[in-house]
DNA sequence: GTCCAATGTTGGCCGGACCAACAATACAGA
DNA sequence: TCTGTATTGTTGGTCCGGCCAACATTGGAC
């Protein structure tokens, strides 16, 4: 569903789900046009920005945090590693992982990629003012966040 | 982006373009869960609303309301006519239209739709109290609409 | 030593959101 | 009246994000 030029049907327009993916939507339209000003996508932005955080880690545990599937994640780190934004090293200690660690390359790649996001979550949430677009940010946090807890029970059994 | 089992960088978390695709990742996977029941996807169910609330209209006409691309209509309007809940038919005014009906089996169906969709809607704003579920939709009704707006100028020369 | 779990990798699938091109038809202006 | 431009439906793609299954390798627990 994309943006309509007449007035869609009454059942949809106040629908929650469909207002969440027209949001996305929009957001995801402004972020990958500002990102793709410096050649990347989303995933490489989410990785590199893990790498810069939490240092070093195995492709595993950068699925982990990122919620990327494996699979996805091979492609992404090759594609960081061509672009010399990360190396890939075998870990000594357990040769089943690699060892991923942003380069000074990618750190400076992750400086220009933050301003450009920086500017896009701007002009996103353009439309509200300040007092409301904390609102909205509090609002989607505490929606979306026991949802993902619900999923493989944090903090139960497991 | 899916669902990290670890805490993700403090980058992306509060970043609103990430929460808005969270909500409407976690709102896809449930209302495409409850209408898969009924053996539909999402667009069926825009189309036949569309339909119901409308009247009888072009495939054009309800690309404009749906904002659907006009190559996905076809296939669309397609899956609905085998299964008998929508009959196309040549417009005799304007040979180059189909004007598209709804019938009654396309009626009952909606029905079922509509009974699932509310489901979906309540499981997908469970974790908010009531006064904050309006909150959040009048925020995003805000958010939303200026961006639609400011493409295609609705108002401006086009 | 055996068996199970984790890891990286390959190769897929699906759906939603697009785009380009084309034939048929309609319509407005010269 | 004719000519060019728009609109309509349709075909046949592309791309990206979100998945899943299977496999070989390696670690670790029993």
């Amino acid at each position: 569903m994309n943006i309509p030029e007449e007035a869609p049907p009454r059942r949809l327009r106040g629908l929650p789900s469909r207002l969440a993916n027209q949001a996305a939507l929009t957001a995801n339209r402004i972020v990958d046009r500002a990102l793709a000003q410096a050649g990347v996508r989303r995933y490489h932005y989410a990785l590199l920005a893990t790498l810069e955080e939490y240092g070093p880690a195995s492709q595993a545990g950068l699925v982990r945090r990122t919620g990327i599937d494996r699979s996805d994640m091979v492609a992404i780190v090759n594609d960081l590693a061509e672009r010399d934004c990360l190396k890939r090293a075998p870990d000594p200690e357990d040769r089943r992982r690699n060892i991923i660690t942003i380069t000074p390359a990618g750190r400076a790649r992750l400086v220009e990629l933050d301003r450009l996001i920086a500017a896009a979550q701007e002009e996103f949430l353009a439309p509200l003012p300040p007092a409301d677009r904390e609102h909205l940010i509090d609002l989607l946090t505490r929606l979306v966040e026991p949802h993902e807890d619900r999923r493989q029970g944090i903090g139960s059994i497991r």
